[in-house]
DNA sequence: CTGAACTTTCGGTAAATACTGAAATATATG
DNA sequence: CATATATTTCAGTATTTACCGAAAGTTCAG
């Protein structure tokens, strides 16, 4: 029979190595979401040695990816009195995770994307043929919808759980 | 001086060059996005054969972003009486551009990792270790949030667009 | 200041992903 | 059914991205 200890082992495994494969169907680097899987479901905050050996990777990696994660605001630092190594520790509120991400994410792809359209419908304000002033009012509507939905999930993941979930109830409702 | 028609060929370009770099840095193929940039910016629909020359790609890798963007619902396959060629042609809507959109990432994203974390949830149900009961209260709020962030994401692209623009209003009111 | 403990960087290499070009397949036309 | 036209597939190749491991850099205690 095999024990518990065992047993979840096995499963928690299973989480890490398959939170990876979903990292990387979605443009995450598949040895970040690993390390954060692991992290999210280790009892203690562990250091980049114990990182390294629990997931067979080599040292340059493991740092390179802990202080992604740190950068996201997944992971944070903790320092042991009396140590000198740097240990880590996982975010584990599913809200808070949640509007990292989604601070993380809006700040990469939609900031940029923004600027581009606003670029490109300034440089197209005033075209009088019919291409550029088709041009000019696709580029109009991807700019305003793109700077609402900037504004959206600047206020949703401002909100406090609480707020969000008496939101969520108003959309169900 | 330059004619019109030059500055807009020179806009849209950058913009067809730009919208592919911001693909890539969100998970997407750089030609799939630039061939939905071009198409967006499109007068008319356009054939394999010119996508290939606009783009200056090959015609099996211009054929697979075209179909693939079909498959996402972004592009349209349109003929041309009298003749025997595919044409193809962007859905211009934004707010359809965005359900079309969230469905897929959806699709892609979210529904796998609810079944991982159910799989898991079960896996670990009943522990009685400590570790065994943390690992299984993770897994329990993960699940209960994806869970919830996907009926939610259902919800909003189910939308019409004035329903959306209603309850956006609520959030910002 | 010196050495030990720990962190960071980086050139070379391996792995994953995307692309080409041409062949194979399918479809419409006469 | 023969031919022309268009679409799809795919083996080989090129490009991009991730990773290793060792060397360089940093910090701190004695």
């Amino acid at each position: 029979m095999k024990s518990e200890a065992t047993k979840l082992r096995e499963v928690r495994d299973g989480f890490v190595a398959q939170w990876g494969v979903m990292g990387s169907h979605w443009g995450i680097n598949r040895t970040m979401a690993q390390v954060h899987a692991l992290l999210m479901t280790s009892p203690d905050a562990m250091s980049t040695d114990e990182v390294m050996e629990e997931l067979s990777i080599s040292r340059g990696n493991a740092h390179t990816n802990l202080k992604e994660l740190v950068n996201w605001g997944l992971l944070r630092i903790v320092i042991r009195k009396g140590e000198r190594k740097e240990y880590f520790e996982a975010e584990l509120d599913v809200w808070e995770i949640f509007r990292r991400i989604v601070e993380e994410r809006k700040r990469r792809e939609i900031d940029p994307t923004l600027g581009l359209l606003q670029e490109c419908l300034s440089a197209s304000s005033g075209m009088k043929s019919a291409g550029g002033r088709s041009f000019h009012e696709q580029m109009k509507s991807l700019e305003e919808f793109v700077r609402f939905a900037s504004k959206m999930s600047d206020r949703v993941a401002g909100m406090p759980h609480g707020k969000a979930m008496q939101l969520a109830m108003k959309i169900f409702g």
